[in-house]
DNA sequence: TATTAAATGTAGCAATGGCTACGGTTATTG
DNA sequence: CAATAACCGTAGCCATTGCTACATTTAATA
């Protein structure tokens, strides 16, 4: 009589390590946006940019300084590594997809830029690839 | 000079007390899930449904207990309260929506069901609408 | 240049979600 | 019914991401 139960280990997989990748993602972006439209990146853009106090900012660079993804010296800008940078560019690509996916799709704007933030850390290659196919046709 | 920077406050609006509520989602559609295919929910059955220890099930089952969204006595089933299965089920609701969305854009079932679980909690009534109506077409 | 303002760092607290280890309850079964 | 197994709770550890308060460094300006 007993059933099994599915185990959700691939969806579900260690939610807290999967958040702090999503984390590394959004800042790398970031960085590379700030870089962009401002020419360096400082603690206090990415706390105006995420809306956050500049000590959780000064926290999280360090923890990706540690894994190798941001540089930065004490009151000095944030910089990206090449493997930051690499991350960066593919996290963006895969963003500009969903954004303009979401668009394509009917969604206005301002929603599917907001949605587009969380849905892509949550887009296989499978499901990207099916986006790239829907705004080709 | 000086650039204004666009805070993305609401993408990524606090970014732990969403994931809390995520987790929510998640717990009450698994309760509900779990209810419906074993007639009851125990704390193991969830923890191996999330693939996480019993511990951490508890402790959350505790948590999600003071917000009034599940009801449980010690070494007895988890609950649904009134509150917790009005959001499991459109939590659930959602979930199909996007599950089939992904499957009729031509994503595959393994990786649909994949991308569904973290994709729906990123999903606004906008991009949720435009779902349906592609679905419809 | 001296003062002030802005930016950044550090200390330390809370909440959430992982874990192991251990002990108590409940169910199964020999 | 006694022993074992399965289940569940508690204690206590760590990591991540929020915060305020305070110290320090750098930049701006009077």
């Amino acid at each position: 009589m007993e059933k099994k139960i599915k185990a959700r280990s691939i969806p579900f997989s260690k939610t807290r390590s999967h958040h702090a990748s999503e984390t590394a993602e959004d800042y790398v972006e970031a960085v590379m946006d700030l870089i962009k439209e401002q020419g360096e990146c400082r603690v206090m853009n990415l706390a105006k940019y995420f809306n956050v106090s500049h000590v959780t900012v000064s926290r999280t660079v360090k923890r990706l300084q540690d894994e190798n993804l941001l540089y930065s010296q004490p009151y000095k800008p944030v910089q990206l590594t090449a493997e930051g940078a690499q991350l960066a560019k593919s996290a963006k690509e895969r963003h500009k997809i969903v954004l303009a996916f979401l668009i394509r799709l009917g969604v206005d704007k301002t929603s599917a830029e907001i949605d587009s933030e969380g849905i892509e850390h949550h887009v296989s290659t499978s499901t990207l690839n099916a986006m790239k196919q829907f705004l080709k046709s």
